[in-house]
DNA sequence: CGACACTTTGACTGTAGTCAATGTAAGTGG
DNA sequence: CCACTTACATTGACTACAGTCAAAGTGTCG
């Protein structure tokens, strides 16, 4: 939360970068690598700030080099729902349409790898290797959208709380955080507020906060601090889920 | 409800194939297209019967020719969401990955257009267009599952119903339905139970069948019978939906 | 007509929401 | 350095919306 949106983005260095092979430019070639790399510029977002907006349309798309991005739906009312949370080396935009569906905001200070919407949009169509990794990527986030839909619609608070924290547990090596040889213990920082959990889960802070301190007494978790949590036993956590599916 | 799936699958017919250029196929040239008739099968599935097992690796894809097919996901104790529905001409299976995330049923009668996986991913392989065109889909795909999560994590059961008809009314001229020039009045059959209708917005059985009534008695919707609905006019349906986002 | 599946309605319960107060930690200025 | 502010989280008391359990109603098909 220090600074804001850095006014001076400089071009991205692919050669050091950490998502160089994990994120959509890992289809490229070196040769095509180094074209992508004259439109890629490396830009700053602080914690809160807006990245996409759902009101006009961006210009650009982004990789996540570093930090989390939460996208976000309204109602006309203010009741708010967390739709998605990218990590990185997530894809950030919605290529072939030029209005957001959502809004992009900054959960954590961010890092991004950005590059305008249409030398991007034309190196896809040049090349199909590069679309056909983002098509893999929306496929995984079709996935991810439909195991949140169960969550929301079937599962009890209890089960959202232990599964919104599974979900973290999982994923929180992208964004450092430490755990045993057998990954049974597991010790990581949240990227979201109370309030943002709520909004992820469709809960309220109240029924999120009980929930925390139900698993807290029942020796499932750990809380810390606020914002970091030791689980000693995952697989304890994942029966709190109800493991999802068949 | 008359005839299980159809044991001798014929040979698609594309010259005079309903869903022709609005499906995936419509990115094809006829030359192209005629390499895909080689290797597609019409398939009739009645209403019920299971599509693609959650368990098994589906072998094939399919473009929905007619009725709706639903997907859907299951907990270990029989809780049930449906996390997506797919109308003419959607397109059915998860390409590049051969577990099923989810159970595809025959929500009515279907027709469907198969393609055997391995020839069809083949074809994905030579002619990026198709690649393209499928990617668009998933693109709109998540959209539509974004949305729906909005309305499982923060819609009342009143605005779900109402929502959901409101969907049923606004895709259902793909599966036969009539309306009034200005598209005030509506009139459409639900291609799903009170049952699935609740595994669809997170509801019980109880609940939805409170809320028809509650938007019949209020003179929204008129029930023609269990499946056949009227809605003289679908401004006043929105409103009771809370026309989503900003 | 009777059986069955599905839907509606009613009475009651319980989980999560609401409203309000208190607790906690980090940051600011006298 | 300590009061004060601010933002965020927790806890408590009470409420209400949707769930549960049960019964009655409706429609379809043999």
């Amino acid at each position: 939360m220090t600074n804001t949106s850095s006014e001076t983005p400089e071009l991205a260095r692919c050669g050091t970068c950490s998502v160089r092979h994990k994120a959509v430019c890992g289809a490229l070639s070196d040769a095509e690598l180094a074209r992508l790399n004259q439109i890629a510029r490396t830009r700053m977002v602080s914690s809160g700030q807006t990245i996409i907006s759902d009101e006009a349309e961006p210009d650009f798309f982004a990789n996540i080099v570093g930090g989390v991005v939460k996208l976000t739906k309204t109602l006309a009312d203010g009741r708010q729902q967390i739709v998605g949370l990218l990590f990185p080396p997530d894809f950030l935009g919605r290529t072939f349409r030029h209005e957001a569906p959502y809004l992009a905001e900054a959960a954590t200070n961010v890092e991004l790898c950005c590059f305008s919407r249409q030398a991007f949009e034309g190196m896809i169509k040049e090349y199909p290797s590069l679309e056909h990794r983002l098509f893999e990527n929306t496929l995984d986030e079709l996935d991810s959208a439909r195991d949140w839909m169960l969550l929301l619609g079937r599962k009890t608070a209890q089960e959202k709380v232990a599964s919104f924290l599974l979900m973290i547990a999982r994923r929180a090596p992208n964004i450092g955080c430490s755990h045993s040889e057998e990954l049974k213990f597991v010790r990581f920082s949240l990227p979201l507020s109370r309030a943002e959990i709520a909004d992820y889960i469709g809960l309220t802070i109240e029924t999120v906060s009980r929930h925390f301190t139900k698993l807290r007494t029942d020796g499932v978790i750990q809380i810390e601090s606020n914002r970091d949590i030791t689980v000693p036993d995952i697989d304890i956590l994942a029966e709190r889920a109800d493991l999802d599916d068949i």
